[in-house]
DNA sequence: TAAATATATCATAATGTTTTAATAATTAAT
DNA sequence: ATTAATTATTAAAACATTATGATATATTTA
């Protein structure tokens, strides 16, 4: 990687790095949903979920089809999911955590 | 992955979302290297470096042995060179960068 | 057309990150 | 003991992110 392929990579990295963008895909991973859906599943403000999407969007995590008046959301890309099971085994294996 | 668990997987991707710390894991993927001869490699300053090599072995994503003087960086964690090619191919296919 | 529903945007206060420069601490060699 | 080399810490300015509440924009339904 040079440094611009790596400052667009710690782009997508920040994106994910929130706790509900994380929540965002691993909810995402099962299947597509709707706005309101990812907000009441995750227990966020509607306002909060709109940006937060907005962010992983603009990083093509997700992408949104419109079906009149709702959106729905779905992962671009599932690579990414390897990404939870790496970290899944680094919280428990490097810092000690405990479920 | 439950919302504590999801905190903390925000951390360890915060601490991998900057160009110097990729950098950083990207060159000890080659081989164990001084503080030193990183930030001659990364082109940064010795203050730089000293802070994102803290930042990274909070996260455990670096390990540092001391020796005399100096002190030898080397990758706690291998698997998260997975994350080097997910990144790859998403900032090609998704984000169109070009080379 | 008016009301209801779903989503987006804006403003802002609070908080956190990044960068630089200056200084401190530690070890080794003279 | 001084000096040189290596690394860490601190302080501060600039900048970015987060969270909240208020308002705006579509779209559908009555």
């Amino acid at each position: 990687m040079n440094n611009d392929e790596r400052i667009m990579a710690a782009e997508v990295l920040k994106a994910m790095a929130h706790p509900i963008r994380l929540g965002v895909i691993e909810v995402l991973a099962g299947d597509e949903r709707t706005v309101s859906e990812l907000y009441e599943i995750l227990g966020c403000s509607q306002s909060m979920m709109s940006q937060q999407l907005k962010i992983l969007c603009q990083q093509q995590l997700v992408s949104i089809r419109k079906e009149g008046t709702q959106k729905y959301c779905s992962l671009s890309n599932r690579d990414f999911l390897k990404v939870f099971d790496c970290m899944h085994t680094h919280l428990r294996k490097y810092l000690n955590f405990k479920d």
